[in-house]
DNA sequence: TAGTGGTCTAGACCACCAG
DNA sequence: TGGTGGTCTAGACCACTAA
C-alpha cells in the first residue's frame, strides 16, 4: 500500500496548513527549496502544490510564491461525491436510514432513457428516507444496474451503497453528473417525508459513471425545502 | 498572444471530439504516438489529455487508453463562474437587466463579516432583477470592494459586471465559493420580482475571489423557485 | 537583476491490461 | 509479454514580480 511520492507531499503540507504551522496570508517555500527539502524533483513539487491549490489551500501566484490561505474561512466543497452517510456522522446529529423498498425492476421508458439502457435489462430500485433529529427530511430513490452490482441487501440500504460498491465490490466511481431543481412535491414524498407545511422540495438529480466511462446508477434525491445545502468551489479554468 | 502548446493540443483533440472526428467510445492513440504526431513530449501531452479529462472528453484507463466519451451526452457544467449574460444569451430567449440601485455604502456588521472586511471600507451595492421571457425571476444583490474597483455606471450593471472587471479593468478573477439554500421570500423580492404563487426563492451566495486571493465581492443572487437550475460534473478527486 | 512560478523536454521505471 | 497510462527525474528556457 505505497503512496505516491507527490500525495505525500501534498498531505504533510495540508496538514501543516490546517495546524496553522504555516500562517495564512505568509508564502510557502519556493518550489526549488521545497524539492531540496523533501528530496523531490520540481515536477513532483509541483504537481503536490497544484493538488493545494485545487483544493483550496494554497493560491499560486507567478513572480512571487503560493499564498497560504485562510482553511478556516472556507467549509469546504461537499464534493459532489460524498454519501449522506458521511455528510450525516460528520454533523455530529442522530441520523438514520429508513428502507421502503428494495426490489429488482425492469425500467420504464422514462428510466431507461435516464440510465441509457434498453428496458429490457434489470435494475434495483431503492427508496430510503433519511432521518435527521428525528424528522424525515430526505428520500432517496436509487436505481442501479444489476449488471454492475449483482445483489443488495436491507442492511446494505440502510448503512451505505457507495461503501458497499467501493470496498465490498470493488468498484471504482470516476465521476458524477449532478442536477439541482425545485419541484413540486409528488404523493411519495408526502407519504416517506416530514414535509410540514412546505409543497416543494429540491431535487437532486445525479448520474454516476465509473471507471470506464459506463453509467452505473441514477439517483433523485428529493429534500425538503429548509433543510437543503450545497456547497460549491469553483476554481476558474486555464484561460 | 502565443497559446501554450499542451494548450493547443487540447483544443484541437476537443474539436476532433465535438466534430465526431473521433468516435464515441472508441480510443485516442497512446500517449508516445500522440506524442510523435504532434512533435511534443509525452508530459505536455499529458497535460493536454488530464485537460481533456478534467471537462468531460475523455475518460483515461490504465492500461487500456483513453477512451472518447459521448460529449452530446452532457450538457456541460455552468461553472462556478460564468455571468448571467452568457447563459441568457445562450438561452435563446428575450432577456433584459433592470437596475434598481447603484450606490457607495459602508457595510453593517453582518455585511462586512460576509465580505471579510472593516466596517469602514466602501463598497458598491449594485440591486439588479433579471427579465426573461418578459418575468422578473432572478433578484442579484451585488457588493463590490471599491478599493479594486473604483468607478461603476448603470450602462456596466445592465451589459454585465463581469465583462467589465475582467476586460476593462483587467481584474484577473480566479477562484468562487457557492452556497445554495432555499428560504423565504422577503419584501424586496415580492417588491422586484414577479413571485406569482410562490413564498420562498432559491438563495445563491457567491463570494469570488482575485488573483493574489483577496476577496472581491460578495452576491447575493435570489432565484424564483421553478426557475431555478444548477448543473455541476464533479470529478472523483485522487484516492 | 535575482528569484519566483509556468512550460517543455527526453528518458526512466512502474502497475495495469489484454492477448 | 508488449503496450498502455502513472509517476518521477534533472535540466532547460521563459514570463512575471519585486527590490
Amino acid at each position: 500500500m505505497k503512496e505516491n511520492k507527490y500525495y505525500t507531499i501534498y498531505h504533510q503540507l495540508a496538514e501543516k496548513i490546517e495546524n496553522g504551522e504555516m500562517e495564512a496570508g505568509s508564502l510557502l517555500p519556493s518550489e526549488h527549496i521545497l524539492a531540496e527539502q523533501f528530496g523531490a524533483s520540481r515536477e513532483t513539487i509541483r504537481k503536490a502544490l497544484n493538488l493545494l491549490s485545487q483544493n483550496g489551500y494554497i493560491q499560486k501566484i507567478r513572480g512571487k510564491g503560493s499564498v497560504v490561505l485562510d482553511v478556516k474561512k472556507f467549509d469546504f466543497p461537499v464534493s459532489g461525491l460524498v454519501s449522506f452517510r458521511e455528510i450525516a456522522e460528520s454533523s455530529g446529529k442522530a441520523w438514520r436510514t429508513n428502507v421502503h423498498e428494495l426490489v429488482l425492476i425492469r425500467p420504464d421508458d422514462a428510466l431507461a432513457r435516464q440510465l441509457k439502457i434498453s428496458g429490457k435489462e434489470e435494475v434495483w430500485q431503492v427508496v430510503r428516507s433519511r432521518e435527521i433529529d428525528h424528522e424525515n427530511i430526505i428520500l432517496d430513490k436509487d436505481y442501479i444496474r444489476k449488471k454492475f452490482v449483482p445483489s443488495i441487501t436491507r442492511d446494505i440500504c440502510e448503512i451505505s451503497l457507495y461503501q458497499y460498491f467501493e470496498k465490498t465490490l470493488g468498484l471504482v466511481i470516476s465521476f458524477a453528473k449532478k442536477e439541482i431543481t425545485v419541484e413540486k412535491a409528488t404523493e411519495e414524498d408526502y407519504k416517506y417525508l416530514d414535509m410540514g407545511e412546505y409543497n416543494h422540495v429540491v431535487v437532486v438529480r445525479n448520474h454516476v459513471y465509473l471507471d470506464d466511462a459506463s453509467l452505473l446508477q441514477y439517483t433523485e434525491s428529493r429534500h425538503r425545502l429548509d433543510k437543503f445545502r450545497f456547497v460549491d468551489f469553483a476554481r476558474r479554468e486555464h484561460r
